[in-house]
DNA sequence: CCTACCGATCGGTAGG
DNA sequence: CCTACCGATCGGTAGG
């Protein structure tokens, strides 16, 4: 996982591997019987780890706008601990496999899809709650969300300098503020309108 | 630069690149000499296309927060139109460099901080115009700005639908829409606010 | 531009 | 887990 998420998944071969453990290839080709497998195991355990240091603790909040500030601030917050040394392994991921075919590029667009359609399911929530909106469209605040801590994601890493990840919380926190419902004013102009 | 924006610059090698343009693995070699010569004429050349297919038509606009939403509307363009395969050349050369180190990691991260200082100079513009508020920060709102475009990027480029377009054009919409600069009226709370 | 080659590394297999 | 090997491919060189 920590050599893939600096150098990609393509990067992770049976031979790389075996000197980084110091055992001989054939001893790691034994365990994964195949490099698609080792591949897809890699993708697995760090699927774990992300459900451990960022769903876990994001999804404790209480229910409603909370747990959707709170979601990103894990995501923000795992950057920031280095949880992997290359940044997201997710991210890192997106941007190897979303061009190519493949089972691992179905992987991909599948995990996808579950981290924007949880986002989009707690923003419900919070509208239903009558804390968000209920105007604003929540695929489109999903993605607004998303777009600024996928970004903070890559400029992080890229500058070795986590300043950055405040731009990342600056932009959730607007993006929130602006998608709060009004408290019996009239609605306003602000991001993810759905008047588009 | 097609084969590099799909695979990864990883991906672009000299025997590859031969049985592509049919002649022999030498033949190539000698037009560059090396590998890294290969790749870094390689990101030279997507460099012009960019230039050609993102900056020019973007800062053809009048100055000031049309210029600003023109270049963001060149990109989504760029990107809608399919100027490389495998989406953004650039996005794929930030996921897949962000986290290395040498030569190309150091070219990537100027072109990247050539971007963001960009938009950001275009937002000052805009902003010592009266149209954007001034009392919002360039470089976050910059930023702001900046992160849906990647995101419509990456997540076009995965689903294999355009619709995702959608989604930046409107995130950026939102973003510039709330940084307007206030017609008499007072300050409100918006993306990119500076009292943070 | 070519053929022919180098040492290294790839995924994988045979046989233990 | 090991050694020993396979055919393919890597970047690169020699010599034309």
């Amino acid at each position: 996982m920590r050599l893939a998420s600096i150098e990609g998944l393509g990067g992770l071969t049976i031979g790389r591997l075996a000197r980084e453990v110091d055992i001989s290839k054939s001893g790691v080709f034994a365990h994964f019987r195949s490099k698609e497998r080792l591949q897809q195991e890699t993708v697995e355990a760090a699927r774990r780890v992300f459900e451990r240091e960022v769903l876990e603790p994001g999804l404790a909040a209480p229910e409603g706008v909370a747990r959707v500030a709170s979601l990103c601030e894990a995501y923000l917050s795992y950057i920031e601990r280095g949880v992997f040394p290359g940044g997201c392994f997710f991210a890192h991921l997106l941007g190897e496999f979303d061009a190519r075919t493949g089972p691992i590029h179905d992987e991909v667009a599948a995990l996808q899809r579950g981290w924007v359609g949880l986002l989009e399911e707690l923003i419900t929530t919070a509208q239903e709650r009558g804390e968000l909106d209920p105007e604003v469209d929540s695929g489109q605040l999903a993605f607004e969300l998303y777009a600024p801590l996928e970004l903070a994601n890559f400029l992080t890493t890229l500058y070795r300098d986590p300043a950055t990840l405040e731009r990342g919380r600056e932009a959730v926190r607007a993006s929130l503020a602006g998608a709060m419902a009004p408290e019996g004013g009239s609605s306003r102009a602000g991001p993810a309108s759905a008047d588009s």
